[in-house]
RNA sequence: CGGGAAGUAGCGCAGGCCGGUAGCGCAUCUGGUUUGGGACCAGGGGGUCGCAGGUUCGAAUCCUGUCUUCCCGACCA
């Protein structure tokens, strides 16, 4: 029969993959740790770039490019942003290949065409970046310098899945350089409130905002701030962050300016990122046994149409019928597909926009035409309704915004139920066990106690929620005081 | 990078121990009947068995190497 997916009961992982396989997002390539995002996946992340781009310029950001490479002397500058990234880097150290004279047809690297240095390909664009921020910043009237780049990096992961972490990703990294401390921080928890209002209401996945602890923290920065969702597992996600670099990257990269008095500083900077990654998150958060969900706002194709018919008359009745309803949806704004092909029956299209998380099918029948109506069936409940012709498009537009509100609500009382308070260790570790999700209980604040605890529990420290209110207790390892709650969770 | 599993037609798999020139289901093509939840009948096409070496008269099968993927771990967004 069709494409059986696995339930996420019987084996969450594969669940996952035969979702994104199945359904049309991506495929596996060639290449180690590499993907292929296909037209419906690309479709998907063109749609979460046009609104994330609009907003990023709404906020007063422009778009530019910089080089896939980056020469090592400038990527080693920042030296615990190197660090942080040696593990994982790629490395181009030849610029030519010869054939092969004992392998006739095979091609070899040419020794003689070593590259006197080595040119890392961006696990991050920082190190060329600021590398030429140097050239473009002499005066505060130069400043705020506020940009963006849609770019792949490379990350070199030991262990690879489709989406989450792979090792060539796509993703946009935003890079300011700012006169003061207070500017580029509140250009950090801008962005960081820019992705929670993207994540939220167009992907319909609510997240808790937070900051890094130093340990969690982005090499290079001061501070580290981020989203956090969680996933049905009980897992957590880390959604996007953002980071406020300090004056670390001015210093590397010698960025000075002169401020109004004529005196010389150096900027303040920082940085923000969200990656294909986002797709991932979607994916495991809304989605069920039958296939994907998507949320209407950002889904490749919001209505699909189905006809259901006996022979060319009642097709061609319909045919027209659906013509209709199809110039009218779309003037409407509304994405929509009339797919009758002959090659498969009704059930077999249900099932496969099932599959690709569809939100909204529409079948139309010759019952159906003599009614003046039409069936629609949503894919977040599955629900099915006859809806009349007239004013279709209205409720077809309504019926979406519900639909995303429903994913969005189920998320969050997923989230909310999945918040839990703990005052002891045995608690702590019944509740990561057994409940998952994340665990909100106190921490001593030491970098020690947080890794004990990953190495006992597997959890980490998601963050330290923003406006957390402040309360005196016990630390759930070490007993020793603590002045907040932290939230605790296994993650990806 | 460690431990486990896998790679044979577009997809899912059998065959492999015991070497003899490849098979099943779905999909596809043709014709017909069908069409309100993954249709049915009949006929047809499609595979250098991941890749590279080796052993052998002969390799999907045995040996060596290598690539890719999955699961579990360490690392990470």
């Amino acid at each position: 029969m069709g494409k059986e997916i696995t339930s996420r009961e019987q084996d969450y992982s594969q669940w996952y993959n035969d979702l994104i396989i199945k359904g049309g997002l991506a495929d596996y390539s060639a290449v180690r740790g590499c993907m292929v995002i296909k037209p419906y996946g690309y479709t998907l992340w063109e749609n979460m770039r046009d609104v994330l781009d609009k907003m990023f310029k709404e906020t007063g950001h422009v778009n530019a490019y910089f080089p896939l490479f980056v020469p090592k002397s400038l990527f080693e500058a920042e030296e615990k942003n190197a660090e942080g990234f040696a593990k994982e880097c790629a490395i181009v150290t030849h610029y030519r290949l010869k054939t092969d004279p004992d392998n006739p047809g095979k091609l070899k690297v040419d020794p003689e065409a070593k590259l006197d240095e080595e040119l890392i390909v961006r696990p991050t664009s920082e190190a060329i970046i600021w590398n030429t921020y140097k050239g473009w910043i002499q005066s505060y009237r130069d400043l705020p310098l506020l940009i963006n780049q849609w770019a792949n990096v490379v990350r070199w992961e030991m262990r690879t899945r489709l989406f989450l972490r792979t090792a060539e990703f796509l993703w946009q990294e935003g890079h300011t350089a700012h006169a003061t401390k207070e500017e580029a921080i509140q250009e950090t928890t801008k962005m960081l409130d820019v992705y929670a209002d993207f994540v939220e209401n167009w992907m319909a996945l609510p997240v808790v905002k937070g900051v890094k602890t130093p340990n969690e923290r982005f090499a290079g920065a001061e501070d580290t701030y981020c989203i956090e969702a969680l996933m049905q597992d009980g897992k957590a996600l880390q959604a996007g962050t953002s980071h406020f670099l300090g004056q670390n990257f001015a210093k590397a990269f010698d960025v000075k300016f002169s401020d109004k008095e004529n005196k010389l500083d150096y900027v303040w900077a920082t940085s923000w990122g969200v990656s294909t990654r986002l797709i991932g998150a979607l994916v495991m958060a809304h989605s069920d046994d039958d296939g994907l969900i998507l949320p209407p706002k950002i889904a490749p194709l919001q209505v699909v149409i189905v006809p259901i018919y006996k022979g060319d008359d009642q097709k061609a009745q319909i045919d027209a019928k659906v013509a209709e309803i199809v110039a009218a949806l779309k003037a409407a704004g509304v994405s929509v597909k009339y797919d009758d092909s002959e090659n498969a029956r009704p059930g077999w299209k249900f099932a496969e926009y099932e599959m690709k998380g569809v939100p909204v099918r529409i079948a139309i029948g010759a019952r159906d035409l003599e009614n003046n109506v039409v069936e629609v069936a949503r894919r977040d409940t599955k629900e099915k309704k006859s809806y009349s012709f007239d004013g279709l498009p209205q409720q077809i537009i309504a019926l979406l915004a519900d639909i995303q509100q429903n994913i969005y609500n189920k998320a969050k009382a997923h989230r909310d139920t999945h918040i839990t308070s703990v005052d002891t260790w045995d608690e702590f570790v019944k509740t990561l066990d057994e409940k998952t999700g994340f665990v909100s209980a106190h921490w001593d604040g030491t970098p020690e106690t947080e890794e004990k605890i990953k190495d006992m529990t597997k959890a980490t420290i998601r963050c330290i929620p923003l406006n957390n209110a402040q309360e005196a207790g016990k630390c759930i390892l070490t007993g020793n005081p603590s002045t907040q709650r932290v939230l605790f969770a296994r993650a990806y």
